[in-house]
RNA sequence: GCGCUUGUAGCUCAGCUGGAUAGAGCAGUGGACUUCGAAUCCAAAGGUCGCAGGUUCAAAUCCUGCCAGGCGCACCA
């Protein structure tokens, strides 16, 4: 058990004494197992032990279990009190040994760090857009999910390698490709344009022709077969076609470098399918060689799947061509030679993916690879009238988003006049765009990731209750808090404080003391949004202690430094949290 | 049709490795700013946990069936 879970070990202890009683009374042999509750209520007590599964070990009723267990466990530093409610056996923590256990924890710079994944190296590829239009807020959720979780398993001690498969090639780029050359959208213009040219990001540009040939393409149905010869003059490496092809990349790759990097995501690695489209083949021809495929009348290398309700799964085109499934084989045995050796490879990717990484990984093992392998999968963002479709213009850009949120939160601070538009202008800026990220990460974070998310901008875009900002606030509650008690009182927050703890301030240590099996949970169940719940809690329960109990008007100074200290510990937990989940903790807002 | 997935308060969602009266936020109602930031706090109100069976001492949680929404079922990606 590590030593930084406290509550780990106030569980271990418990189970050890536990245990010991039920064997020396009852000579209970099987394995018995623990269920830890939280009481529904702090007056029931801290920590809850269910008697109900010792009842077959001891052949005794649960609360006549609990009942002997309370009487025999003796009360130590930790445990005030044991007593037996029911069927439930309910620990009282002595709030002072409390504090001297949580404070010193929670202020080291790597409380919540974990060795779980010590020695583990992972790969989590995530993003991984097409390059044929801007990024909307599906992406978004990828990205968000992806980086939260990168950061989640960093803690988690897991070396983390960030890889960006990019779509690069393929008929929808030829698609956009062809618009472009055919210049139907910006035919005014006397030489072709250029984002410099007509001042637009580089991927917006892109995304433009390709919504208008999604609309040529419905008046000439010709037009498809026009990007069907793109397509095939760029397998052939025509020079001209791979010249525009690369200059449209470009232009949309650093569009999106510029949201990444607003967004705060990043990528140690990148992969092209433009580079990768054809790999996989070697690998489905050795399989086949080896018996583990069979083949079509048209030469197609084909496998059955377990599941007898999917259709046999082609690999490898009748013309010998790769497809999809088949660049993926390739890339994922090539993800674990490039960083070998290579522990684990985790895809965020949408659930309309769901089954291809099924089949992925079915014929991975298949073929002889003991690859670690998981899909991360998400719902879709809808809108409230449906689904979003970048080709009729019904999709929330992200860039554009971000500018909305961020102009909602400039007008919020304003309206509070905590900072002169006169003389700080980028203050303002950076907080308003840390709001407006603050809302949008926690609102896309904190629902699981299986669920759809339906998005309505007039109801989802909010900086009170359960969002962002409220975090955000809390934090710079108790940051305004601290400097005014260096001012002028000039008070020093202090730890390990013997206080007498109120129910509130007991509440809060335990919290703080539950943050690391909190994260354990976010990781292992690969879920941001139980970090979300968490740190929401911890907030709610702050600020009504913050209202109730006065902190540097406390009666008395040691009263006065104790508060601060717990105000502290708080702050210091609240800001790794949102670090973690990509949210600025502001001092001031 | 088959597979995966979701269905909890008017709305958005926690809870779902079974356990003490099912929890929040939003909206609506009433209240708290001459006290540390009211982006806050408090109170009351709001629920056949989709429906029906089953397993269990105990089911929102597990199993089966049904209903409804989403996604997928290409030699597309």
């Amino acid at each position: 058990m590590d030593r930084d879970n406290l509550f780990g070990l106030f569980k271990e202890s418990i189970q050890g004494q536990v245990e010991h009683h039920l064997k020396a009374e009852f000579g209970a042999q099987e394995n018995l197992t623990f269920k830890f509750e939280i009481p529904p209520e702090p007056s029931l007590g801290h920590l809850a032990l269910a008697c109900f599964p010792f009842a077959k070990a001891t052949k005794q009723a649960p609360p006549k279990i609990a009942q002997l267990l309370a009487q025999k466990i003796e009360p130590n530093r930790a445990w005030e009190r044991v007593v037996a409610s029911g069927p439930y056996l309910n620990f009282f923590l002595n709030p002072k040994e409390l504090a001297s256990l949580v404070f010193p924890q929670v202020l080291k710079p790597d409380y919540g760090c974990s060795s779980l994944g010590k020695g583990q190296k992972v790969m989590l590829e995530y993003s991984s857009p097409n390059t044929n239009k801007p990024l909307h807020l599906g992406h978004g959720r990828n990205n968000l999910l992806g980086m939260a979780l990168s950061r989640l398993l960093e803690t988690a001690g897991y070396q983390v390698i960030k890889a960006n498969l990019v779509n690069d090639r393929g008929i929808h780029i030829c698609k956009s490709m062809l618009a472009y050359q055919e210049r139907w959208v910006y035919a005014e213009l006397p030489l072709p344009p250029t984002p410099q040219s007509t001042g637009k990001k580089g991927d917006k540009l892109v995304g433009d022709f390709y919504v208008a040939y999604d609309k040529k393409s419905k008046e000439d149905p010709t037009v498809a077969d026009q990007a069907a010869q793109l397509l095939r003059d760029w397998e052939l490496g025509k020079p001209e076609v791979l010249a525009l092809w690369r200059q449209m990349n470009d232009w949309v790759l650093k569009g999106f470098e510029v949201t990444y990097q607003r967004l705060g995501c990043e990528f140690d690695r990148f992969y092209f399918e433009s580079k990768t489209y054809q790999s996989g083949r070697e690998i489905v021809l050795k399989a086949f060689g080896q018996g583990l495929c069979g083949k079509e009348d048209n030469g197609a290398i084909s496998v059955e799947l377990d599941d007898p309700n999917q259709p046999k799964k082609i690999l490898l085109r009748g013309d010998g061509t790769s497809m999809y499934i088949t660049q993926d084989l390739g890339t994922t045995v090539q993800k674990f030679q490039d960083y070998a050796p290579l522990d684990r490879c985790l895809f965020v990717v949408g659930n309309e993916q769901d089954q291809h990484f099924k089949t992925l990984f079915e014929v991975l093992g298949r073929f002889g690879y003991s690859f670690g392998l998981e899909h991360i999968s998400y719902g879709m963002i809808t809108l409230p009238e449906g689904k979003m479709k970048s080709r009729e213009g019904t999709v929330v850009d992200l860039d554009d988003l971000l500018d909305e949120l961020k102009g909602m939160a400039a007008e919020e601070i304003l309206a509070r006049e905590m900072f002169d538009p006169q003389t700080q202008g980028p203050q303002i800026e950076f907080t308003a765009e840390a709001i407006g990220q603050g809302a949008l990460k926690f609102l896309i974070l904190k629902s699981g990731a299986a669920k759809e998310i339906t998005f309505n901008p007039k109801e989802s875009l909010s900086f009170e209750g359960a969002t962002g900002p409220y975090l955000q606030y809390t934090h710079a509650r108790i940051s305004s808090l601290l400097a005014k008690a260096a001012t002028e009182p000039a008070v020093e927050p202090k730890l390990e404080i013997g206080a007498d703890w109120n129910e509130g301030e007991t509440g809060l240590l335990l919290a703080l003391a539950k943050y690391y099996e909190v994260l354990l949970a976010s990781v292992t169940d690969r879920n941001p949004g139980a970090l979300c719940n968490y740190l929401f809690e911890l907030c709610r329960s702050f600020n009504k202690y913050y209202y109730d109990t006065p902190v540097l008007k406390a009666e008395t100074r040691t009263l006065v430094e104790a508060r601060l200290g717990l105000c502290l510990a708080v702050q210091a937990v609240l800001a790794k949290g949102l670090r973690l989940l990509g949210i600025e903790p502001l001092t001031k807002m």
